[in-house]
DNA sequence: CCCAAATAATTGACATTCTCAACGGTTCGT
DNA sequence: ACGAACCGTTGAGAATGTCAATTATTTGGG
């Protein structure tokens, strides 16, 4: 042990006590840094990163969600969902349909493989995803899922 | 009201009931982007953004980081908050000091001009941080900081 | 019905941010 | 004393974010 260590805080606790690290918005941040760094790792031997995860999962749901919603439900640029699907339509995971009701919009799905992809890729998140909350009651979990939701969707 | 609105849920909450749309993961990261786009909206006004403004925090606190404890702290990369520290520097509002116990390291303090910026940034994150929490309860309030605490500071 | 305005997807340009590798100066352990 | 590890810095290249312009389509008002 280092003499810093014993007479005053370390620099790890001075941060920690710090004002910004009781803020809200900083913790959020900060939380999410790690959980999107957690499932990045997670989803790289799968060829997926978490923005492509979330595309996959909304289309292997069944959701049927034009590229204007996914931007909006992502908080993408809609040429950023362009891309994103472009990536997953060449891989042959996910297909654009023209929507019969609204020929200007493409409603997306996914292929088969694409829903093997997630499901495999799902059980890679959700392995590392423990990591982090083992030490989480389920009632805290639902909790916490509850008050996120509350930032999430504020309307 | 359309006949689609009347027949079948509508887009949005199709998204809603999605399986991701429960995911804590996705909920962290859809909560952080609310968060920082509204923080950012706000701090503009400054000159600052998110990511300035948490290293103006730490600097008028107080806390005397390092730039590695910085990075390690705010999940940045060493050479990003060199840029950081750069722009904040030439501003005057804060400084480098050579850390008198390892001069490898700089001390990062506030001057005086950037502890009256970073008090008046404060109250204008604080005026559209409400906005989204007016409608939580102070006790739900401590809860969501306690819960994200723990998946921000798993150690 | 017709036309202007609004909307969905796309493209391309540009700025910002991320990620890495390399380097000089300093400290640490042995 | 010496090599390994570490801090800050620089620079390059990839990835992401932001924005304007374009085409095709829908919508609403006259």
């Amino acid at each position: 042990m280092s003499p810093a260590e014993r007479t005053r805080p370390t620099g790890r606790d001075r941060l920690r006590d710090s004002t910004l690290a009781g803020d809200l918005s900083f913790l959020l941040a900060r939380a999410n840094a790690r959980a999107l760094a957690a499932a990045n790792t997670a989803l790289a031997a799968h060829g997926l990163k978490a923005r492509s995860y979330s595309v996959l999962a909304l289309a292997a749901d069944d959701v049927r969600p034009t590229q204007r919603e996914l931007a909006e439900f992502l908080h993408l640029d809609p040429s950023q969902v362009v891309a994103l699907i472009d990536g997953l339509e060449q891989r042959q995971l996910v297909e654009r349909h023209a929507d019969p009701a609204d020929r200007r919009a493409n409603v997306l799905t996914a292929t088969d493989a694409g829903r093997a992809l997630f499901a495999r890729a799902q059980d890679a998140v959700r392995a590392v995803g423990l990591d982090s909350l083992a030490s989480m009651t389920p009632r805290d979990h639902e909790r916490l899922a509850h008050l996120l939701r509350l930032l999430a969707f504020p309307d």
